[in-house]
DNA sequence: ATGGTTGCAAAGACTTTGCAGGAGG
DNA sequence: CCTCCTGCAAAGTCTTTGCAACCAT
């Protein structure tokens, strides 16, 4: 998700555009990997240290709302946030470095008939997330990785 | 997951068998849906109020460390788990009750071997959730749900 | 101008840990 | 019996909120 289009739907929505927030998405963006608060917050006080992580929060919980980034599932207690495109996709996280290919065409439709058929479920969403490692990860020993699937 | 593996699989690994363990285990197993800790822990309290939020958190952190229960995603602050069979599965989600239906299935085995080859990664392991409405809560309105896709 | 925003501090929510007494194998 | 388990309280995380000063529009 390209900063200007971000940008046009933070204003679109009544936000207001500050340096801050400014800093925060460039930073999130820049960074193509799953990113906590917390580690956000990190990467963010390098560049501008008088921001506070508050601010980091307040800025997630705000894209979250507009769907302009994405809630990851990791096995630590926190959240980790990705960014997301406008239209539908799904995800392919390297469990080594955090990092997520996101793909477009995930052709679940058959499934999702079928399963409808047989459960009577009104099926409105999907989300599918592939864990393994990326080819700069596969070298490494492949224990102690940063991230697991969750349990 | 019957009770009687779950229960074998606990000794196995070392752990004692208690009353309170067998509480809570039941009383997942019987409630068919999504359950954050604290969820858990109300519903096992109308059954033994003696028993501790605290080790409702243990119980299912041991449970979850085996693999025998699933943590799953919610758009709140806290993790939910589900009950988990021991082969790959994945699920179908009522975004109005929090029921779960698993299913195998999921044939997805063309598409990992595209995204392999596309990416260069190494694919271990996959996580589909499909969200939608049972044939109880479609009925229902459908604004206000209790859980929600994750954003 | 003015209403949203910021950073701080504090509160709130969720989860884990230390400990003394107690119970399973 | 010995070790693990329990419940309580307390501490540790993660996240949100109240507030006064500040800034984007």
């Amino acid at each position: 998700m390209p900063l200007k289009n971000t940008v046009s739907r933070l204003r679109q929505a009544g936000h207001k555009v500050t340096p801050q927030r400014l800093t925060i998405i460039k930073t999130f963006i820049a960074s193509h990997e799953t990113l906590t608060p917390s580690a956000l917050y990190e990467k963010v006080r390098q560049i501008d240290p008088a921001i506070g992580e508050v601010t980091v929060y307040r800025t997630l919980n705000i894209l979250s709302e507009l769907g302009l980034i994405c809630m990851m599932h990791t096995s630590d207690n926190s959240h980790s946030y990705v960014s997301r495109p406008p239209e539908h996709h799904d995800h392919l996280i390297c469990s080594g470095c955090g990092k997520v290919y996101n793909f477009t065409d995930c052709n679940v439709k058959d499934l999702e008939k079928r399963l409808s058929s047989d459960t009577g479920f009104q099926i409105e969403d999907h989300r599918l997330d592939f864990y393994g490692r990326c080819k700069e990860c596969l070298p490494k020993t492949s224990s102690a990785s940063r991230k697991e699937m969750p349990r």
